[in-house]
DNA sequence: GCAAGGTC
């Protein structure tokens, strides 16, 4: 029997798929990567009796990258990125190991059929599939066509089988304008990333953004907060004034009445309209109408509206509301949540959802209404094919999901159980007056029946006195004309809310990557979350901006993602070609990328005003080894020291706090050390500056502190201070840290493993033996004469930490800074540890410690 | 260390 291979863009869509398909008969089960599964059935393809196997990928398989060598930042001019530098596609996920996988389930399969989302990027990952399965595929007979495309636009069973009745082929056209913007995104970010980063990076010291990137979609997220931000800044408030009448109704009651005007701006003539009124003692009823008027339920939700709400309504932010909301699709809670879709499909099964919250404590009666009265039928939305919209899938309570994942959760039902309710329909009542020359109004709503917004009640009408029944010819005695005096105010700053629907409007981003991009430009530092979340753009953000307006407005307009996406859909379409496409479009940012570069001092003058020169920043900590002065630490991120008389910079860890290290020095360069402390918790290892940057051996790479050090002789180094092999990673060494006395501990230089080891001793050090058992050096110590553990008193001891019965006792494994207590020390405690792989009990370490100190000496006269 | 797009 011939074997169908079949391949969808998820796991969940894989079964959902497999379900209809197989009528529920399939068997399941995980595929070697853990994240995909594999579902089989029999049936029938082409005539003929078949085995199917259906399975899904995660998203893109492959991604593109730069070859190697152009990722190093200061060997590569980034104008090199625009063409010279070769691209080539890299595993996107390598744990996934997806390509392995889909040749596994692919070995023997005589078809493929690819039911990959029906966008461009799904049709771009048909051809990831394709690249990876065709070659352990069974070779086709001549002329026998063996790749389909299904093409759905829902899932729903008529969908899904009038898919696999009508099969096409993949197109490659679409793929292809997906592999051109992949090379222009990549192309054209990194070359402006890396250019401002290192420009900026290298004259100011207090920009405290790690990065200042720039991208076609983050750029102009940024731009509109920084448009809102400038309009604030340049709002002149204006006087303005408003005629104000009040009637009395009936003894004791007012009715406010609004002027037909509005407002005005000139003071006289606002004074003018007062004396024309103020004497009037009645106003006249001049019409008076009553309409019914509906406010409708709201459409089936998607992702993108479910973020805004999330924002304005529940606090949460887009990148956590999305967390929340695939955890929440995950346990089953609700249905898939990115989704464009704001239309049910016609068979829709929307009483089964609604049925499953007919008894839930808060809304069980209203759903229990609509169950016995009929419920209605949605709005009719927008179907863009996807998935269906956001739909709770089981009852939940409070108790059960709690926090944010109630509240989003919440949301979800009601707006759900909204869509399938009637509309509010209220009684709109309008009054006309005429008070001397003037015209006043006044209106006020009736609920009739508040339909939806019984269950989202912070949509309802709000609550208002009815107004008088009266007739034209009616009056009414004043009991009150004043002119109020007021000002224009300005806009307040861009809420999350409104950059969503901005971001949606220019098609910048997608459901997906609109949390993506705005979290973006929060964690960059351009933009700060304020109360109410307001995005609030900081003097890095606004800088960037105006910097763009003065050089090429166009890289910061929102049209810089829709002109390329238009040239995209020719490609497409297969009206354009897509070398002809991409070398052109790289042409013109390539100008774009040697203009800004020739024009830059027009941002950095900009740029000179908010920040500080690197050489006006930070305090004194270390001495250079090169002129012997000090140099300067900025804390901002990058932290890094800087040497104003050689004026070089030294980059240092990230997250953590560096000290001076007692003034001691390098023996190789001078430099004076530093330590790095990742808090006390954590760990600590001293390293020389400019080694730091500069790695002094061959075996050692950039990065690397005194604890990778392979000098074989400083008392700091690797070489001297390493203990044995880490317990838990395959390369890291255990070396003892020199300043954690009295609380003694050694530390893996390469995992976040930390032995504490000895708490009572006032010195510790590595002895030049080594164990005979384990062959981890030995450790030489001294104890305090009160609290030795050692027989009769005695204070001195040297063992291996490992094997020594004394020591074993003392020692205890952690993690640094999370604590989690992995080990305990003392026999009797071993059984149970050593789970996972390359993990050796304390007891049993394996080989360890630089044994090779010929090749390290030799590497040291290099 | 960089983009944006999938998804886990």
């Amino acid at each position: 029997m011939k074997t169908v291979l079949m391949v969808a863009e998820k796991p969940s869509l894989a079964q959902s798929i497999a379900k209809i398909l197989s009528r529920g008969t399939m068997s399941s089960h995980k595929g070697l990567n853990g994240a995909c599964s594999v579902h089989e059935y029999t049936g029938t393809f082409a005539g003929q009796p078949v085995h199917f196997k259906m399975t899904s990928v995660c998203g893109h398989v492959m991604t593109l990258d730069f070859l190697g060598k152009y990722n190093k930042w200061d060997k590569v001019d980034p104008a090199e990125l625009f063409s010279q530098a070769p691209t080539e596609k890299k595993e996107a996920n390598p744990k996934l190991n997806m390509v392995k996988f889909l040749q596994v389930e692919a070995r023997g399969c005589d078809y493929i059929v690819l039911w990959l989302d029906c966008d461009k990027e799904g049709e771009n990952i048909c051809f990831e599939v394709l690249d990876a399965v065709l070659p352990v595929m069974n070779k086709a007979h001549s002329g026998e066509k063996t790749v389909f495309r299904a093409q759905f636009s829902s899932i729903t069973d008529t969908d899904i089988c009038h898919a696999m009745a009508h099969l096409g082929s993949p197109d490659h056209n679409e793929a292809l304008s997906v592999d051109a913007r992949q090379e222009l995104d990549l192309r054209i970010g990194c070359a402006f990333t890396r250019f401002q980063t290192k420009y900026f990076q290298g004259k100011y010291g207090d920009l405290d953004s790690s990065l200042i990137s720039f991208g076609p979609c983050q750029t102009p997220t940024l731009g509109f907060c920084v448009e809102r931000h400038d309009k604030i800044q340049s709002f002149t408030p204006e006087t303005y004034w408003v005629l104000q009448a009040k009637v009395n109704a009936d003894e004791n009651r007012t009715l406010l009445l609004d002027w037909d005007r509005v407002r005005v701006f000139d003071r006289e003539i606002a004074q003018m309209f007062l004396n024309m009124t103020k004497l009037e003692k009645e106003a006249q009823v001049e019409a008076t109408s009553k309409k019914e008027k509906a406010k409708q339920r709201p459409l089936a939700l998607n992702t993108v509206e479910m973020l805004r709400v999330a924002s304005s309504s529940l606090g949460m932010g887009p990148q956590h509301a999305m967390q929340t909301a695939e955890r929440l699709y995950t346990q089953g809670y609700i249905s898939y949540p990115r989704t464009e879709t704001t239309h049910y499909p016609e068979n829709f099964d929307l009483k089964g959802p609604l049925r499953q919250q007919s008894n839930h404590p808060y809304w069980a009666d209203t759903v229990k209404q609509l169950l016995v009265e009929g419920i209605n039928r949605p709005r009719k939305g927008h179907d863009a094919g996807d998935h269906p919209p956001i739909t709770p899938m089981k009852a939940a309570t409070e108790v059960e999901l709690g926090g944010d994942a109630w509240r989003l959760y919440e949301y979800i039902t009601r707006h759900f159980i909204a869509t399938v309710s009637y509309d509010c329909r209220y009684l709109q009542s309008t009054i006309a007056f005429r008070l001397g020359p003037e015209h006043f109004t006044c209106s006020g709503k009736t609920v009739l029946s508040p339909g939806f917004t019984a269950i989202m009640p912070w949509q309802s009408v709000p609550l208002e006195e009815s107004l008088p029944t009266c007739q034209c010819g009616d009056t009414f005695p004043v009991s009150e004309v004043k002119l109020l005096e007021k000002q224009t105010s300005p806009p307040d700053y861009l809420t999350e809310a409104e950059l969503i629907t901005l971001m949606e409007k220019h098609g910048i981003g997608t459901d997906a990557s609109i949390p993506v991009h705005i979290n973006n430009i929060c964690q960059r530092n351009y933009v700060t979350v304020e109360s109410g979340r307001r995005l609030k753009p900081t003097n890095l953000g606004i800088v960037l901006v105006h910097g763009y307006y003065k050089i090429d407005v166009e890289l910061v307009q929102p049209t810089i993602r829709s002109a390329v996406e238009k040239q995209l859909n020719l490609i497409a379409q297969g009206r354009a070609d897509y070398r002809q496409v991409l070398g052109h479009t790289l042409d013109v940012f390539k100008r774009k990328f040697h203009y800004f570069v020739d024009s830059i001092a027009g941002m950095d003058e900009l740029m000179e005003v908010s920040f500080s020169p690197l050489a006006a920043t930070g305090k004194p900590l270390s001495r250079c080894g090169k002129c012997h002065r000090f140099m300067k630490y900025i804390q901002a991120k990058p932290s890094r020291l800087h040497c104003s008389h050689c004026d070089e910079t030294y980059t240092l860890p990230p997250n953590g706090t560096i000290k001076l290290y007692k003034e001691l020095r390098c023996p190789l360069d001078d430099f004076e050390l530093v330590l790095w402390s990742s808090g006390s918790r954590g760990k600590s290892y001293p390293l020389c500056p400019y080694c730091y940057n500069h790695p002094p051996f061959r075996d050692m790479k950039k990065g690397m502190g005194c604890n990778e050090c392979t000098h074989p002789t400083c008392q700091h180094s690797l070489s001297m201070l390493g203990v044995g092999q880490c317990v838990e990673c395959e390369s890291g060494v255990l070396v003892l840290d020199p300043t954690s006395g009295p609380k003694w501990k050694m530390a893996c230089n390469r995992c976040n493993v930390v032995a504490h080891c000895f708490e009572n001793a006032h010195r510790v050090r590595v002895a030049a033996d080594t164990c005979g058992v384990c062959e981890a050096a030995l450790l030489d110590v001294d104890f305090n004469k009160a609290k030795s553990p050692l027989p009769s008193g005695e204070t001195q001891h040297t063992g291996c930490v490992f094997c020594d019965p004394v020591f074993q006792e003392l020692v205890e494994l952690k993690h640094a800074a999370s604590c989690h207590p992995m080990h305990r020390g003392g026999p009797g405690r071993r059984q149970g540890r050593g789970r996972g792989r390359g993990r050796r009990p304390l007891g049993k370490p394996g080989p360890r410690r630089p044994k090779d100190k010929m090749s390290a000496l030799a590497a040291y006269f290099v």
